[in-house]
DNA sequence: TTGTATGCGTTATCAC
DNA sequence: GTGATAACGCATACAA
């Protein structure tokens, strides 16, 4: 392929003997051209393969076309976290689809330190999405508060756009399903850090809907997960074994992450699940069904939080004033496999 | 905090009794200007907060302080992929401590499609970071004989820059340690697809090395994956299965992903690991060590990798003609795990 | 040492 | 319908 010598609209314009300004009334559908030269014009960039310079055009206009990202890199966090990574990459590909770009936000240009919002505003990014973020982080506020569309598939807050997956119903449906067909009784909890909002919605659930199934609450068996890993779950569970041996019939365990933890501890300890005692998860990560013995859990749909977050940010990029919900809770599916057994 | 009105180097200018074009001076360090005046315009810029704007900037001059990221989503692989993803955070978080910006590279932008080559022209993007490339992708052969910096962690091809764990010496040492330290002689080894460089260097050396230390090679034994996720693995172990009753004592795996399916069919088919036969994988991915039994594997430091292509890309990006080697090898280490037993 | 003018490739507002 | 022309915010060569 011949590298393609340099086009501007200029040299266009004047190898279609046609003023610059109509090339850009063409490439925008702005102003008003004749149905022929539109036609000759488009026909001639195609051939030649011009593109208009992103930079030249973002002096003008608004429209960038880019979206920034946030992801914080904390506690077991990071691109190397399957669950969300994996939400950010169906994300990633509807919105390139939409011709939109990706960039991930940056505290530091060249040499210049700047915030989250001066960063966009810099780069004039038409949205953010904040795949995860931290309560704690000042700049993040700044962002959400600003006119800058945002959509989040972590944070929830007033003002923020959210979608994520309805927690409540996933452990009631679990609760159910431990109550109706497990017909098991005594029940825990492995939660995961409560600072976190689909964590604590989950113990909330919990608290409520064991309430509400008449299931009992095993007290010592309830235990906040230091952090989000599978080794926090094994050291919930030597916690556990150390305070209490009065086990319950069923731990529920706040994510797969930690439940995988949770399952190694056990099986180190020589109990038997499902036998001796039957475990639940939350998220059905890639290998929940790999583990021996696979595990039952609630299915998060990645790929719709995914879709959904993009689908919001662009209906908010192109009317900041969209009046769209503000979150949206995305269905959440019971996985039976074999760390629960049914009674036959 | 206040949002900041819109600042120029002209309104800045103006707050400081000066002229626009001295204000770039201080920026860019470039030309003449008084010890005096410059410290007062770093002072006014740092305290407003104000940062030169990227596309006006762009449009002038030649460094964006922006790379572009090639992550080719396919069988199997994508952000969603630890061993890549793990590899690109640590990329990226070496970057962006030196003030580049990181965006994926996309085939549309708007309404218009264009080359991996004409987006990176458009985005003026001062280097390319290749994770993972498909050798059939035409595009990146574009991008690769240009003068766009170029380096990869994954391809091999001549004129691009490669920074690549050393496949062979992983290999070599694994069997070394399997002949002096497992006291163990009949192997056999599920590969990685093929037409993967890596895995055909695995597959290469563990020809060579198995001639060097006296091993057999069951050949029945010796079966090609079909692709890189659990699932081939698990498959080429029922594929081996139906072939063969004549096991070999030690399997290599191209990959822990593979190995993982590996160790789960054998398991799933009541032979014991490491008693019957013993499993060596490749990577050590973050869930080898969790797995049951734990994974006897190759590290790769996926850390270095990262890294090493950051470092890599800004020597090239600061001079296109730095003479540095095209391909750098990373060592590897091998973990011993329960996978395999020496003899006591 | 500091200021001025011009161009970078677009888009948008006018006239024609 | 089409063609000039003025911004957009910065860098740079050149004048002061």
């Amino acid at each position: 392929m011949t590298v393609s010598k340099k086009r501007t609209i200029y040299t266009i314009a004047e190898e279609l003997k046609l003023a610059p300004g109509t090339i850009s009334k063409v490439l925008n559908q702005t102003g008003n051209v004749s149905e022929a030269t539109r036609e000759r014009v488009l026909a001639h960039i195609k051939e030649v393969g011009y593109v208009p310079t992103t930079s030249a055009r973002m002096l003008k206009s608004k429209k960038t076309y880019s979206v920034g990202i946030v992801f914080t890199e904390e506690t077991d966090i990071g691109l190397e976290h399957s669950f969300f990574s994996s939400i950010l990459q169906h994300f990633k590909s509807y919105l390139e689809k939409e011709g939109y770009e990706l960039s991930f936000i940056v505290k530091k240009l060249g040499k210049h330190e700047l915030s989250y919002y001066e960063w966009c505003m810099n780069k004039r990014v038409d949205g953010v999405y904040i795949v995860v973020g931290n309560y704690n982080d000042k700049g993040l506020y700044e962002l959400i508060e600003s006119d800058i569309p945002c959509v989040s598939t972590d944070m929830l807050l007033k003002g923020l756009h959210t979608v994520v997956s309805d927690n409540e119903e996933g452990i009631r449906m679990t609760l159910e399903y431990v109550k109706k067909e497990l017909k098991l009784d005594r029940i825990g909890m492995i939660f995961g850090p409560l600072w976190s909002k689909a964590f604590l919605e989950r113990r909330d659930a919990y608290v409520k809907f064991s309430d509400v199934y008449g299931l009992t609450r095993v007290k010592a068996c309830e235990i906040e997960a230091e952090s989000f890993g599978f080794t926090s779950g094994y050291n919930a569970i030597l916690d556990m074994l150390s305070k209490s041996k009065d086990m319950p019939e069923c731990l529920l365990v706040a994510s797969d992450d930690i439940a995988l933890g949770v399952l190694k501890a056990l099986k180190d300890h020589g109990i038997n699940v499902p036998k001796e005692i039957q475990v639940i998860g939350f998220d059905d990560i890639t290998f929940a069904k790999h583990f021996t013995p696979p595990l039952t859990t609630v299915r998060q749909d990645r790929m719709a939080l995914g879709t959904m977050a993009a689908k919001q940010l662009i209906t908010l990029m192109e009317d900041p004033d969209a009046m769209i919900p503000e979150v949206i809770k995305l269905p959440v599916t019971l996985i039976r496999r074999e760390t629960t057994q049914p009674p036959k």
